[in-house]
Parts: C-alpha cells; sequence; structure tokens
DNA sequence: ATTTTTAGTGACCACATGGTCACCAAGGAG
DNA sequence: CTCCTTGGTGACCATGTGGTCACTAAAAAT
C-alpha cells in the first residue's frame, strides 16, 4: 500500500509516477525492471518514491491492481448488450478486451506480461492474489454454460476454449504489433471475423 | 564456441560444466541465471569458464544446441515405428517427447524455457536461430498432411492444433510437477489417453 | 520573527552482475 | 637443475540493483 503521502500529491505527479511504473514494468517486466528509470522517468527522485511505497513490489502491486480494476470496471459496463448465445457472447467478448488493450496499450502490455505463464517469485505471488490469467475471466464468464450442448466433458471443454483463446490471442496481438493498423474499429472487426472462423471451426471439429 | 581447452577436458569436468550450466539456465532461465553460482555447481574457477567460453550466451547457446540435437537425435530413432494415421501419430509422437522431457528433466525444462515466449533479446535470437517453439517442430510433423479430409482452411486447422497441443503440454507438465509420479510409463500412457480425449473433442467438435 | 514540522532529495550502502588479468604451480624441454 | 610454457585461479573491475538516511528548503505553527 502507499503511504497517505503519495494520495496527497496532486494529479498529474501521481499519474506520471504511476504511468512511468506502467511503462517500465509493461516494458521489460517485473524482474527486469528499474527503480532508477522508473525515477527518472516520472521526473522524482528515488528517495520520493520510496516514501511513496514501502519496496518495488508493492508498487508493482499497487499499479496492477489499479489496472485491471480499470479493465474490469471499463468492460462490466459493456457486457449487458452483448449477445446471449454462449459463443457469439464469448467472441464479443473477447473483442471488447482486445479493444481495450488497444486502447491503452501501455496498461495493457503490462497485464499481459504481468498475467503470462513463468517461473518467478512475483508471478506466483500474482496467480495467488488475482488466479490464474485469462481462467480467472474466462470462467467467471463461462461457469454457467449450458453444459447439454457439449459433446464431451464439461471441464475438458472449457479448458480446451481457454487454451484456444489463449493461443489466438497470442498470435493476434503478435500479428497486430508486426503491421501498425492504428484504425481500431477496423482492428476491432478484424478481430471478431477472424476469432468467429476459428470458433466455428472449435464447434463443429476440424474434421469433415 | 568454446574454446579448444574445453574440448581437451577429461569427459568427468566436461560433463560437470555442462550439467551445472543446464540446471541453472533449467532453473532460472538465461537473464537471471548467474555465472558465479554456475562455476560454483561445477566446481571450477570463474577464470576457467571464461577461458571455454567467451561469454555467457555463447556458453548458452552452446548448451542449448548440443541438447537439442540430443532431443532431435532421440526421437528420430523411433518415429519409423509411428502409426501412420495423423491424429495417432501426433500423440504418439508428443508422448515420445513428453517422455524424453520425463526421462531427461532437468535438460527438458531448460529447451521449455528456452522456447517459451518472452521478450528478451535472448529469446528473439533463439527464435531466429531455431525458429519459433514446437511450431518448428510440429510443422515438420504435418507439413505434408492429407488436406482434404479438413473441413477448413489447412492453415488455421495446424494453428488450431498448435495452440492446442501447446496448452494441453503446459497444463499436464504442471500436473505432473504438482504430483511427483515416478513411473515413466504410466505417466505415459496417462499422456497418452488424456490427449486422445481431447485429440477426439477437436476432430469432431465440441458441440452435439 | 522564530521555531518546528515536513516533503523531498541524492549521495551512499551492501551486494550481485558478467568479465578480466596478473599471478601461480606443475610439467615438459633443454 | 633450470627454463619456459600453459591450464587454472580468484581478487578485482565497472556497472547496476533495491533501498536508506542525513540533510535541505520551505511552509506551518508558535
Amino acid at each position: 500500500m502507499p503511504s497517505t503521502l503519495f494520495f496527497e500529491l496532486n494529479n498529474e505527479k501521481r499519474e506520471a509516477i504511476m504511468n512511468a511504473g506502467i511503462s517500465e514494468f509493461g516494458s521489460y517486466g517485473y524482474e527486469n525492471s528499474s527503480t532508477n528509470r522508473i525515477v527518472q522517468k516520472a521526473g522524482i527522485s528515488k528517495g520520493s518514491l520510496f516514501k511513496y511505497f514501502p519496496s518495488k513490489e508493492d508498487f508493482y502491486f499497487y499499479i496492477l491492481e489499479q489496472i485491471t480494476a480499470e479493465l474490469i470496471s471499463d468492460l462490466k459496463g459493456k457486457t449487458d448488450s452483448l449477445p446471449t448465445e454462449l459463443f457469439q457472447r464469448i467472441i464479443a467478448y473477447s473483442a471488447l478486451e482486445f479493444a481495450w488493450y488497444m486502447q491503452y496499450p501501455e496498461k495493457g502490455r503490462m497485464i499481459i506480461k504481468a498475467f503470462a505463464k513463468s517461473d518467478t517469485a512475483i508471478y506466483r505471488k500474482t496467480v495467488s492474489k488475482y488466479g490464474t490469467s485469462q481462467k480467472g475471466l474466462t470462467d467467471f464468464f463461462l461457469q454457467d454454460v449450458d453444459t447439454s450442448r457439449f459433446r464431451g466433458d464439461k471441464q475438458k471443454t472449457l479448458r480446451m476454449m481457454h487454451w484456444f483463446l489463449k493461443g489466438f490471442n497470442e498470435d493476434f496481438l503478435d500479428r497486430v504489433q508486426m503491421g501498425e493498423e492504428d484504425n481500431l474499429d477496423k482492428l476491432k472487426w478484424e478481430y471478431t471475423a477472424s476469432l468467429s472462423e476459428y470458433m466455428e471451426l472449435l464447434k463443429t471439429g476440424i474434421l469433415k
């Protein structure tokens, strides 16, 4: 937890510190991020940072908490108008999440990196705090699914969809980072279209 | 490349150095591995390590090259007797690879870590040397597939199978590392059985 | 006007990093 | 018995780390 001092800062300075952290952690990951670079980017002294936050780790988790809360609250407001049919709903929801990452690329990068599997102490702590990556989000989203439509075991099916979504997202993000597309709506449309095609394959099987 | 000095060492010492590196890199990954710990584990002096190898990076890639070559040569010998039907073949091949990782856990860990996606300089160099993770192995394995059996686009289908295998392997390895099963044959059987179930779902679709 | 409180600073700490190099002991050559 | 070559060593180097603390300058309290 940050000290009260931190909250008494004016918004500008507080934002500068947060953004410096987001950018650094998003670029290098927790372990390879440098508090020296962070204070430099934020335009404050080393001493100040450690008066605001008791440690690098605390700083990290405070930021992570803030931006995941932001993500969730932003999405919550939009999930009501989503289609009700399971697969269309998944597609629409994933597209929303993807669009958010595109809109806030630095926050997105930090979140993605924070929940990317790795065996470091900080990742284990992250998982024990928030649960494991998309599993958290998708489980929340899929828990009361009409299991009667599934051919096989529900758990297995859900796990498969999770692997599949993970792979698709990773792949799509890679392609996006290559070609510098800047039209957000068009990107979101492409995402939806591409995901739909794959989803059809998943629903009906890859064999004729 | 190691210096000629390194090859003139007796086998014991050379193995000790290699194993120290494998264990260290497999535990901490390239960036967080320490040459100090490596020389300590290997029982040699810092000076010696850097007389044998010009740099940490060189040491790393030499080891990686050796053990991936080992893996490939070990598997090559067994792929002839594999089933010919595509899916059975994939299952059997994956099980072989899995069993190898179980048989040489430290080497396995290092390989898995080396090819796990991350955005570090060393990962980019690894990819540009060897290509990207399982994609390399599975593409080699899937390139001349009878596309007429597929319902959808060949590329998309293969990519889906790749995501799926990646997820399955990650998941299965996690579960194995939890419960300390030591019977290799039984493990391999469980792997095959579990993968087969999922594969069936993938072939025929998750919906009735 | 003087004292006290307080936010902010940056030189500094102990430690670890990858890498170097002056030195040493041992063995072969003369 | 002397050289001299050579594999091996570990103290040492510059640099970077997360974190501290004696200090300052200015505002608040007296």
